[in-house]
DNA sequence: CGGGGGATTGACTACACTCAAGCATAGTGG
DNA sequence: CCACTATGCTTGAGTGTAGTCAATCCCCCG
């Protein structure tokens, strides 16, 4: 499980995504620095229950927290992609109502053991950070309560793309979505054969193209409004 | 919208609340009173936009954290009860993602302004209940997701059972709904008709007793297997 | 007694699910 | 190099849960 890979440049994303949430000195970019662990690499499918003992962040590949019912059925509750924190906060945290699983085989770099923000920039950050997790949160609850397949589907892809645009991960509108629709459905409330047949009428209706893993999105004008809640 | 009302024993209900996610010593308890203010009531619909600027603690009566859709469809994405915070956390303060309600005539106690909790313990309380929240917010989601109507509700009238026992406002296993069919709906992302629909079958198979507003669970072995989801 | 809000019912529709089969692509082993 | 698999995607057919529209009932209250 352990891997010794150096860090590419890619891998700041974390850094990236908390300084959108409040000015980070290079001083509390290095003190974070400083308290981060080793790399950690896991595969597809695997449990990131260890994110639970010490708060850890994501810097490659795609996460999710989810919840199983008795009789098999899941619901996804939050993507976590790179850069994400995971165990930082109470939702991430929460051991019994949620599981956090990897998507695809993914890396990941935990904080040392008790660990706790070091600087007033730091624990801001890290709040914002919650904070867009929470909003992200109630989007789902609305997608899944209140829109068709049609407009879940146009609200998660706008949502995707913007957060891998804020890490680099986005070519203009196109971006990698490294998931299968099994994983979209359980993330949309869905069944599997919906989501197909959703995603195939976005690409008759022009709003998207898929090829292979590589999804653009062609129209943004009408996919937001197609997802209708007014995105930011 | 001020009211001079005496403050009744029942209306403690936020410092009840509060313990149960930590030890509050009395002089915690003390120093949050202080820093209390007055009594505030607010009729039914009304949006309670001041708890933003100065968290409050709501005293009696329902509330809810809802987003509208631009063609007027609404999410109720959680419910707010006597006892609960509202705008002490990230959830609840978040301005655009979502409004919070009135459902019922309610009167409230807002902080002083320039509140900061006081002390170690109540800081650690209002942490927990956020948690509560967020754990609340996941039930939501997998609610929507993944449950059919039955399941939905059967799940819902388990968690209100349960917050308003814990408040001292259940008669074992009887309570107050205070609420429309339609709120319910609203907050279970279903229509009013099917709603209506499915309480009566619920009746009718002998899980709850419907007089007025005042809902009895008759059989929680069931309802519990019928929400699935493993409720703690 | 009339009005009004909420609850209830019926009839019909439709969005999404299930079951089941077929296809495409990438690997694998002979 | 080519069957053979496996996995994920696609499609069809039929079903069902939940939605919509519209009328009616019920009860409280003025």
């Amino acid at each position: 499980m352990l891997a010794v890979v150096p860090e590419r440049p890619v891998e700041k994303a974390y850094l990236r995504r908390l300084r959108r949430f409040g000015p980070l000195l290079d001083e509390d970019a290095a003190a974070l620095e400083a308290r981060l662990g080793r790399i950690e690499a896991y595969p597809a499918g695997r449990d990131l229950d260890s994110a639970r003992a010490a708060p850890m962040f994501l810097l490659s590949g795609w996460a999710c927290l989810a919840h199983s019912l008795r009789d098999g059925r899941r619901q996804i509750v939050a993507f976590l992609l790179p850069g994400d924190g995971i165990g930082f906060d109470l939702l991430t945290r929460s051991q019994h109502a949620v599981q956090a699983v990897a998507l695809t085989p993914l890396r990941a770099r935990s904080t040392q053991p008790g660990f706790s923000p070091a600087s007033e920039g730091l624990s801001r950050a890290l709040a914002g950070a919650a904070a867009a997790q929470q909003s992200r949160l109630i989007d789902q609850i609305v997608r899944l309560g209140r829109q068709t397949a049609y407009e879940r589907m146009a609200h998660l892809l706008l949502e995707l793309h913007g957060r891998l645009a804020e890490i680099g991960e986005a070519r203009g509108e196109s971006f990698h979505l490294p998931i299968k629709q099994e994983v979209l459905a359980d993330a949309l409330g869905l069944s599997l054969v919906h989501v197909n047949r959703t995603l195939q009428q976005m690409r008759r209706d022009g709003l998207i193209d898929m090829r292979g893993a590589q999804l653009t999105l062609l129209n943004r004008a009408v996919l937001e409004a197609a997802s209708d809640q007014s995105r930011s």
